[in-house]
DNA sequence: GGTTTGATGACAGGTTTGTGACAGATGGAG
DNA sequence: CTCCATCTGTCACAAACCTGTCATCAAACC
């Protein structure tokens, strides 16, 4: 679930298998078909985040699986680009009009076309953009405001949820209480330092799944910090 | 607020008159500007939704306005695409790694970058580009006004609907009671916090369905967001 | 053993959100 | 022009939920 998944339709053996290699090497999972009709049915059952698309391949044309792939409810969201030898700016018109988000003319460089895949997927996947904070078995998403734990959503309250994300903007650094004061309440804030010790447990409870260990720890005589679990 | 806006910088005035001329056609709104600094600026106050960034430019040079575009708050998901005459393979990777969404090669044909730039308001912005919004079983037709769930149609007040709209077009991210009224109401508008409340219910209420459970999450002390059921 | 430090459960008070009611505004039908 | 239906922004009250504190117990330290 956290590497990224291309889905690969290309019918030239000898290209599939240099992007697929370059890709790999980047990190994401790739699942390679020269055929169009495969192509549809693997993009339904393996919900790829991106699709490299031939334009001439074998069996149905790679223009009518874009479109296909448009239409059907699961995939009518992935990104598409389009990969061809032709040149004309027809097609490529066509190619994006019939909702390619993207269009790479043969021949190209794998490290272009790696420069816009990564574009595309710092746009649809945030995590992938460092927009999700990530420790250990933790995740937080400040803008959806959420936080999981093992995939688990969590439910905090806006006090613990502040104090996670603050422990996950600083991974292992031991904070004292004085200083999760400041930075969690706010400086002026006046408060007993003792209660700290009280939304620390409030946080365990709240990020607590069953088999799971306790990512807080307690530093005596300095403080708490969060490890990665 | 419901035509899509573009930031054109380009210092080429037969050019930039070209496809700004292009565009208005096509229905989009264009700001027009030679400078660099000034796109910065009017990037900030304006808030396009996409900018079409010329790479040789006066003033701070293109690579350099992307990556400050990039680095503030309020421009950092702007789309951008980039305009170059250079065709090195090392300037477009070096573009697209600065936080540029595409990119396109001089001379190129207004009508192709006019696919291009739909292609991307398509995925940014769907409502805009006529397109069909659609969040778990919720659907949202702009140009026909039309909301259902589950197939069926959604009675829903003005006020309601610009709601469900907006909230349908960043799926997931939490919005205070203040970027709401912003964002629906309009930044002029001096209403109450509290009355987002009453109309998050009406919101609620009109898209309820017997069986279905509630989209609509409350996040105490942050706002709400609309979640994919 | 005595002392210091942290964990925990309970709780009263406070804050935030849900909800029904309402009066004024708006706009269309007749 | 008047009537009627609909929509809007507020308010007041209830309900849900959070929060800071304390007293007490357990653990670590010396």
């Amino acid at each position: 679930m956290t590497v990224p998944r291309l889905l690969l339709v290309e019918d030239d053996p000898a290209l599939a298998e240099l992007i697929e290699f370059r890709f790999k090497a980047e990190g994401y999972a790739v699942t390679a078909t020269p055929d169009g009709d495969e192509a549809l049915l693997l993009a339904q059952e393996e919900a790829p985040d991106l699709v490299l698309l031939d334009w001439m391949i074998e069996g149905t044309s790679g223009i009518e699986v874009c479109r296909r792939l448009r239409r059907l409810q699961e995939t009518a969201h992935v990104p598409i680009i389009m990969l061809t030898a032709r040149g004309a700016e027809d097609d490529r018109i066509r190619g994006l009009d019939t909702g390619a988000d993207d269009y790479v003319t043969k021949p190209f460089s794998p490290r272009e076309l790696v420069a816009r895949v990564n574009a595309i997927m710092r746009r649809i996947r945030p995590a992938l953009a460092g927009e999700v904070l990530s420790v250990g078995d933790l995740a937080l998403d400040a803008k959806a405001h959420k936080a999981t734990r093992r995939g688990q959503i969590l439910s905090l309250g806006p006090t613990e949820f502040r104090l996670l994300k603050f422990f996950m903007e600083h991974p292992g650094r031991v904070f004292s209480r004085g200083q999760l004061l400041d930075a969690v309440w706010g400086t002026e804030s006046d408060i007993e330092l003792r209660t700290v010790d009280v939304h620390i447990r409030r946080l365990r409870k709240g990020i607590e799944v069953p088999g799971a260990p306790d990512p807080v720890r307690t530093v005596r005589s300095a403080g708490y910090s969060l490890e990665a679990v």
